[in-house]
DNA sequence: TAGAATGGCTACTGGTGAGTATGGTCCACC
DNA sequence: GGTGGACCATACTCACCAGTAGCCATTCTA
């Protein structure tokens, strides 16, 4: 194996994605006698995923970051090697979501469709996190072949886990008999693609977004006469703001105005 | 209007990508005295197409291209105006497909579900192109805020494409009640994301793959009764050369043990 | 209080790649 | 047999940016 393979930071800290979400330079703090350089370390891996998230990695430019942060190139190269681990730590940060999820549900003793689709809802909101951008986009051409084949054995190991829950629900009885490769691609291309249009001034969450998206994945699209409207795994997503009339095919009464969880 | 909108080359060709896919440079051939200008200009597109795919626009120079043409880089830009063109014609060429596909099926009297079929099957096909990637790929922030706006008309005019077959379908019976938003989201990203895994060294076709998300989508999860394992849409993917036999349906092929490429 | 970390800055290097100035060659047509 | 234009190459410019050298200030430690 090779001896170099990248530094994940702190491998088993519970997951930047996790952290509180100030947009503030910790630095100010710094002045304050405050420091810790995990934390900064921290703010610098965040930034960045917020540049690569606006302005795409190649577009985003080290200096870019430092000033986000109010510091200067070589501050930021204090904590991190290059700009590819920037990428790299990015990736790990947003994909660690996404493997907790599938442990959290491993224990659980429900049929394998609704761990599938409980492991979906982290699934999207981690697609819709900060650092959903660079988790999926995250590509080969820009990474060192070691790094390139860290993520590549990340993200297989995520794609097995979908597979293995299909299996598992083939078998339960819970889904219905299905090619577990093709679905799991087509399951995890539909949540993966909502980096590619989700912004934060969404009125929807990622895990509102994956959640429609299990109803249509569920139900599918051919009529199924045992499932009527009112069932509420159909119902249309809720909007906040703007036209809240969401007129869904159908009666009206597939409206149902979701119970507005949170 | 803005005055100086992208040219796409010869916007009425009956379509770069549904060309012969000759992968010899045609300068060879104007040596022996045969020069047609559109013919050059459509190799270095789809060289670029190519290049992209492989490589990202981003690491791909018009060096790059240009070597793979056997020419020099001015004799590239001889031909395109600059390389932010060159994305933009790929993407054009890649959507133009999808673009047809609604005008044939807009005639079609079949039911609505059909006609989105029909519609996904060439979607399929089209992302897993030549010019799959720059369609998909195609970033707002690689793009002047001129040829941006253009894309994201062209993507919005496909996404309402098929929000409106779903409400046909929803009208007409042959879909289930669903959110067309969301479902027209989940299914475009489904599909657009064949573009991030597919390679044509691949054993199943852009149609096949297609073919297998419909059945998905179709039928859904969730165990549908009325439907039995026999059903040719819920099938296991055909593949070509492994496995060729195609084997439809039936008990043990739903493990169908997905030969692990590679 | 020396001196060692620690944390940060200014000011650079070196490479890459988009795009161009200029000029040569071949052909068509007069 | 010369002229103009289409086509392509050599050989640049210029800007940007990843990454670094070296220095300064502050804080911790002995």
């Amino acid at each position: 194996m090779p001896s170099n393979r990248p530094k994940t930071g702190s491998p088993q800290a519970p997951s930047l994605a996790a952290r509180e979400n100030s947009a503030a330079s910790p630095w100010r703090a710094s002045r304050e006698r405050l420091r810790d350089r995990e934390v900064k370390r921290e703010a610098v891996i965040r930034a960045a995923a917020r540049a690569f998230n606006r302005k795409g990695y190649h577009n985003t430019s080290l200096d870019d970051i430092a000033a986000a942060l109010e510091v200067t190139k070589p501050t930021v190269y204090y904590y991190v090697s290059n700009k590819e681990q920037l990428l790299f730590e990015c990736f790990v940060a947003g994909i660690e979501e996404i493997r907790a999820a599938f442990r959290d549900t491993r224990s659980l003793a429900t049929p394998a469709r609704e761990r599938l689709q409980a492991v979906l809802r982290h699934y999207g909101a981690a697609v819709a996190s900060e650092f959903g951008w660079c988790m999926v986009r995250a590509e080969d051409q820009d990474l060192s072949p070691d790094m390139s084949a860290h993520i590549k054995a990340m993200k297989s190991e995520i794609d097995q886990g979908i597979r293995r829950l299909l299996r598992e629900g083939i078998e339960d009885g819970s889904i219905h008999p299905c090619d577990p490769k093709m679905t799991a691609f087509a399951l995890a291309g539909a949540l993966n693609w909502i980096a590619h249009w989700y912004r934060e001034s969404q009125s929807m969450t990622g895990a509102e977004i994956a959640e429609a998206f299990i109803a249509v994945f569920d139900i599918g699209l051919r009529p199924r006469p045992e499932i009527s409207n009112e069932d509420p795994t159909c119902r249309p997503v809720r909007r906040q703001s703007k036209s809240s009339s969401s007129r869904p095919g159908a009666r009206r009464s597939a409206r149902s105005k979701a119970p507005s969880r949170r």
